[in-house]
DNA sequence: GTGAAAGCGCTAACAC
DNA sequence: GTGTTAGCGCTTTCAC
C-alpha cells in the first residue's frame, strides 16, 4: 500500500480511500490510485486490516466429520449465509473426540472468528466462557452445550425416535432392535430414550439384548445387528440411531433370507429406490437456522440464549412397514 | 498481553516467551505469568501474529459444493493434511460459477492464506498471477488450470471413461448414451472424450441423440434420459458422467420396465446394494494427493509446475454387465 | 480533497 | 533470564 501510494504519488490514506472505495477522492486521484494498483498487483492485507477494525469477516464451524453427508449440506448451508452476510467460513472436523473440538475451537478463537458454530464432541465447554464473555459468539448445533448457557440449535431425536420405533410397532413388532452412536453422544441416547419411550407406551418390556450402543463403525454395527438377529428370539426389526449405522445395517439386513424390517435415523441418498423408511432431519435447515441464529447476535441480539428445535419427519418407503417375519 | 505483563508484572516479551512455549523463563516467572493468564481469560490474538509473522497457517480449499459427496471426502482429506501441517482450512463453494470462484480466491489471497486449493470453476486464472508471484502457493484440482501454468492433481477422466463404455460393449451393446455434465467443465469433456474413443475403438458410429451435455440437475438429466431411451431405436445402455447424473439415472431406470445398462463415473453411497456398477475416483486420495503436493510447495519445494494425474478403477456390480434388452 | 501521525497486538532483534 | 524498541500493513483521527 506504501508502495502504492509512492507510485501514485498520493498519501497512504488516499490509497487506503479508494481500495475501500470511500468518498472523497477525485475521479483523476482514484484512477492514478487505481493504476498502481493495477500495476503493482496490489491486494489489501486483510491480516492487518483486522488486527485494526477487530472484526475478521470469518465464522468458525466444528463439526464431526466433514465427510459424513449429513454434514455436507449442514456446512454448506452455514457457508451460504456467511456468504449473504460477507464473512468466510473456517472449517474444523473434531472426529467426534473432545480434546481435538476444543483444540480446534481455541484455535478458531485465537484468530479471532466472528462466530462460532459448534457441533460438540465433548460435554463440557467451559473453556469457551473466557472467549464468549470477550464477544465471541457462540452457537451449539444438533447437541446441547455442556455446563455452559449458549445458544442451541437441535433436532427432535426423542421425538423422532419414539415415532420411528412407535411406527415399526403399529406394524406389529414387539422384539425391535435399537442400534445406536456412544453412549456419550447427546443424541445417541435421545433416540435411546425415544426408543424406550416408544416400547413403554406399547407395554413393551425391552430386554437388554434389543439394545446397542457404541461407535458406527460397520464392524461393530454389523456384530450388533447380527447378534440381535440371530438366536431363537430374533428381533423383528431394527431401528438404526443414525445415518452410518442405517448404512451397514441395510447391508446386513439384505444378506439374510428372511425380511427384517427397518427404520433408520436420517435420510440417505438412494434410499428411496432402497425403500428404506426413514426419521428425516434437514441438515441443510439446521444449519442455516444455526447460522442466520449466530448472524443475529454478531449484529446485536442479545436476548438470553436460546434452544430452537427443529421438527424431523417420518418418510415410509416399505422398510418400516414389513409385517413382523 | 499488555495486560498480562502488567498484572504479572514482567515485560511484555517475557509473556510473549510463556505464551509461545520459548525457552529462557524461570519456572517461577512461568508460573507468574501463566497465573495471569489464566486469570485475565487471555488467549493469543493470532491476527496480530500473522501480521508480524507473515504466515497466517492457514489454507484454502475452493471447490464447487461442499454438500456434494464427492468434495465432502475430499475436504475432510484436506483437512487432515492440513492439520499435520498445524493449518486451519477455510472453505468456500463456487457453486460452479467462475466470478464466484474468483471472488472467493480473492477473498482468500487478501487474507494471506498460505496456499490455495481450487477445483475451478472457470477457465481462465490469471487473475491468480499476481498471487502467485506473491507467493501463495497454488494446486489446481480435478480439473486444469486456465492460461496459467501451475500445479495440478487431477483424476484421469478420459481413461475412466473409455474403460467404463468398453465395458458397456464388451456386453454387447452398440447404442449406448452418454449424459455428462456441463461442456465448460473439463472434466465432461474429458469424459466424453473417452466414451467417444471407446466407440470408435468399437467401430461404433456414434449418432447426435446419444450424447446429451448439459446441468446435472434431475429435471434435466431425467428428460435427457427418457429422450434416449425412447423412440423406435432406444440405447440399451447408459453412460452417467458423474454421480449426480448417475443418482438420478438409476431412478429412471428403476422405473422402465426393460432392464437398461448403467455404467456411473464416481461411486455413490449403497451403489453395491444397487448393484450399480461405476468408474470409481477415490476422492480423499485426491484431496489427500493435491494438499500434500501444496505443503510441499510451502516447505520451499520449486520444481516446475506438476501434473499428477490418480488413476480410477472399474468397479463391475451388475448394471454394467447386464446384456442388451 | 488530502495527508501525517498514532496505534491495533504481536514478535524479531538486540540490549541489559 | 529479562526488558526495550521498532515495525508488520492497515485504519482512525485530525489537521491542513
Amino acid at each position: 500500500m506504501k508502495d502504492v501510494a509512492a507510485r501514485a504519488g498520493v498519501g497512504l490514506k488516499t490509497v487506503s480511500r479508494v481500495v475501500n472505495s470511500e468518498p472523497g477522492v477525485t475521479p483523476d486521484t482514484e484512477r492514478r490510485v487505481q493504476e498502481a494498483i493495477d500495476a503493482l498487483g496490489f491486494r489489501r492485507n486483510d491480516s492487518a486490516r483486522v488486527l485494526r477494525k477487530g472484526r475478521t469477516a470469518s465464522i468458525g464451524l466444528v463439526l464431526e466429520d466433514l465427510a459424513d453427508p449429513f454434514y455436507g449440506p449442514l456446512s454448506r448451508a452455514v457457508e451460504e449465509v456467511a456468504r449473504a452476510h460477507g464473512a468466510l467460513l473456517i472449517n474444523g472436523s473434531s472426529a467426534e473426540d473432545p480434546e481435538r473440538e476444543q483444540e480446534l475451537v481455541l484455535a478458531l478463537c485465537a484468530r479471532r472468528v466472528d462466530g462460532l458454530i459448534v457441533i460438540p464432541a465433548g460435554d463440557d465447554h467451559r473453556y469457551l466462557e473466557p472467549e464468549i464473555k470477550a464477544g465471541i459468539a457462540t452457537v451449539f448445533v444438533d447437541r446441547p452445550a455442556g455446563r455452559i448457557d449458549a445458544d442451541m440449535v437441535l433436532s427432535d431425536s426423542f421425538g423422532g425416535s419414539r415415532e420411528g420405533v412407535a411406527h415399526l410397532i403399529a406394524h406389529g413388532h414387539r422384539r425391535i432392535g435399537f442400534i445406536g452412536d456412544q453412549p456419550r453422544i447427546h443424541t445417541a441416547t435421545e433416540r435411546l430414550r425415544g426408543y424406550h419411550a416408544a416400547m413403554a407406551d406399547a407395554g413393551i418390556t425391552v430386554e437388554d439384548r434389543w439394545v446397542s450402543l457404541g461407535t458406527t463403525d460397520p464392524g461393530r454395527v454389523r456384530s450388533a445387528a447380527e447378534a440381535m438377529l440371530g438366536g431363537p428370539e430374533p428381533v423383528t426389526a431394527l431401528f438404526a440411531g443414525n445415518n452410518r449405522v442405517t448404512v451397514t445395517a441395510v447391508r446386513v439386513i439384505a444378506e439374510r433370507e428372511r425380511p427384517v424390517a427397518l427404520v433408520g435415523f436420517d435420510d440417505i441418498e438412494l434410499a428411496d429406490l432402497l425403500g428404506i423408511t426413514v426419521i428425516s432431519q434437514d441438515a441443510a435447515a439446521v444449519g442455516r437456522t444455526a447460522a442466520e441464529h449466530l448472524f443475529r447476535r454478531l449484529d446485536g441480539a442479545d436476548h438470553a440464549p436460546a434452544r430452537v428445535e427443529l421438527p424431523t419427519t417420518l418418510i415410509p418407503r416399505g422398510s418400516g412397514e414389513l409385517p413382523p417375519a
